[in-house]
DNA sequence: AACAAGTTTGGGAGCGCTCCCACAATATTT
DNA sequence: AAATATTGTGGGAGCGCTCCCAAACTTGTT
């Protein structure tokens, strides 16, 4: 069969590294997947063998015949522009990616496009046949798309929590509203009481539950909720996070909550221009604690969000699916943590 | 063999079709594939029994009976930093991605990963045997990758000119110091003859290309180079872009040229915080036009970098590679355009 | 009508693995 | 020492395709 070159892959198979070491296929296969009833001879025999051609099994006939390919597709279903004005995508993508390698596991990646037609794309998606489950990057999935992934039949895990149908999808997701409720606490802690909230894209939980967590926050300590002071028309961008602030700037509140970093950074530029101190005049406090969050003058306080982790989470909870060791829905909440910093 | 569900995904098989549709395997395969030679009458009675019960053909079967799975790796060897900073990454990777799939390829993920072991890692990515081909997204790439990419004798295209052998090895690109030239002509012709120049991460022909851009302008306008107002440490991060332009205002320039609109957009808060006026008192320029370029104030002048497209040819081209319709070096560099807007 | 050339179709072999079953070798018990 | 349990090993079948070759059917030509 192939040749080898010095440390470069060869297209040897199961059979050549057999024949090489003396041994049957089954033998061969054996070792390669850790099967426990080789004897410490024979094992060694075979991995010497098998390091000195560098042989790696053929992905594509382990899978055909195992009926497991050891892909998992990664489902983006992001407005374009989210994607490019928020590290946060890129920051979980790295984490499942890592995760997933470190596992074995190749991602491949689906992105949605803004060019393409829509329905084309998710009956792609969805007829695909090589991932064998799927991890869904985003908090916009409905119900009719729950249903199409259930129907599809392959295990799959969303990265954050679905408004609908939550009861029995699997998700991971961090503890949005605990956090936003320990920021708020802290800022009332401060002595502040007039907080304003710029809130998040409207339409995902996240930013419904960093919302619930600043009003359960005030209602604990008995300030009355004044909807004045929530922005409405947030959406975690850059550009929303300044205007929502330029707004609040009418209601000489003492202190903000922005439901993610780069709101909180651009709110930062709208009050400086006004003329207002941080945190003398304004406390500020932001959700993610993404690199900006230190690069800001002053640095931000914020929630810090394990992202990578929740990849990770949904990486390790997907294989457990896959592999039968747990039955969905695998859920999973993970902890967030307050950082004080210079701006409260 | 499977039952099918409406509209849901079946595990038919090529023979299961055969059968349903009165033909042989054979016959089904050339459907499939679009093989000329089968009879209107035939292809058309298969492939109703195909739409019927959204017949997929098996991936891995395919993979391994043909030797191509239709995979493409998409290798982005980066520093986490940068990922987040500039959306450069995340608009390549939908171009990519995009591409990919309208040419029925998947795309496989590997991001390198700061807590994990960079060797093993690269061991990891060139001992892969499932991906056809690959594409690097990123110009850091020495002589020794470039050996290693060779060595595993599979196409691969790098997003971005390398600076050492590139000669021999595929490539796509923008045309960077033309469109440096551009940019500084225009600046030029506005009048302005101290111009600054922010440049990009050293190591990268993208910033060697725009710099000499930059010189080649002056050059041919008869302006000399002043090394005093080329700043050393940029990177194309927002604060490189401060930073760089806090040391020019200390050289009292009509005007500036930073390498991408990252930092053109941070270098804009650093002349508005000296209290001088954009374009009035120093105009700028950028670099990529992206998302950013349409929200500052002013709007920025700069030159577009079709950063989708090179995704695109860089997935043409490697499937021209793959099945042998080119022979490497695949070469193309993409020509840029400037964009005027109010900041010159 | 007979033949050549082209078109369409079917079946076999094979891609490189996994997984099962049968058998061989060894260890444990009586 | 023989019988039994345990561990180790080999080979066959099969995963679902592609691709080649041969057979069957068309069509065109003399």
């Amino acid at each position: 069969m192939g040749t080898d070159f010095d440390n470069g892959i060869t297209d040897l198979n199961l059979e050549d590294i057999a024949r090489l070491s003396g041994v049957s296929r089954s033998t061969v296969s054996r070792v390669v997947n850790h099967h426990p009833n080789v004897s410490e001879i024979t094992r060694r025999k075979v991995l010497e063998i098998i390091e000195r051609y560098n042989f790696k099994p053929h992905p594509a006939a382990r899978a055909l015949a195992s009926q497991r390919a050891n892909i998992i597709g990664i489902l983006i279903p992001h407005i374009v522009s989210d994607l490019f004005t928020d590290p946060f995508f890129s920051i979980l993508l790295q984490g499942i990616t890592t995760a997933a390698n470190s596992v074995n596991y190749s991602p491949i990646l689906w992105l949605t496009s803004a060019n393409v037609d829509e329905s084309a794309f998710y009956d792609q998606v969805f007829n695909d046949r090589l991932a064998d489950g799927m991890i869904v990057a985003s908090a916009t999935v409905n119900a009719s798309f729950i249903k199409r992934l259930d129907q599809r039949g392959k295990p799959y895990i969303i990265i954050g929590r679905p408004f609908t149908a939550y009861e029995q999808s699997s998700y991971v997701d961090s503890e949005n509203e605990q956090g936003a409720r320990m920021m708020v606490e802290h800022l009332i802690k401060q002595g502040r009481r007039r907080i304003g909230m710029i809130t998040g894209r409207s339409g995902l939980t996240s930013s419904h539950d960093r919302l619930q967590g600043y009003i359960s926050a005030l209602q604990h300590a008995d300030i009355p909720i004044d909807m004045r002071l929530i922005t409405p028309a947030g959406d975690y961008s850059d550009a929303s996070g300044y205007t929502g602030m330029k707004l609040l700037l009418h209601h000489r509140i003492d202190a903000v909550f922005a439901a993610n970093d780069v709101m909180a950074a651009s709110a930062m530029r709208a009050i400086k221009e006004a003329g207002l101190r941080i945190p003398e005049d304004i406390a500020i406090g932001g959700f993610d604690d993404m690199g900006i969050s230190r690069t800001t003058e002053p640095q931000l306080t914020t929630v810090q969000q394990p992202i990578t982790q929740l990849g990770d989470y949904a990486v390790r909870g997907l294989i457990d699916l896959l592999e039968g060791r747990v039955e969905p829905p695998y859920q999973q909440m993970l902890p967030v943590k307050l950082i004080v910093r210079q701006s409260t």
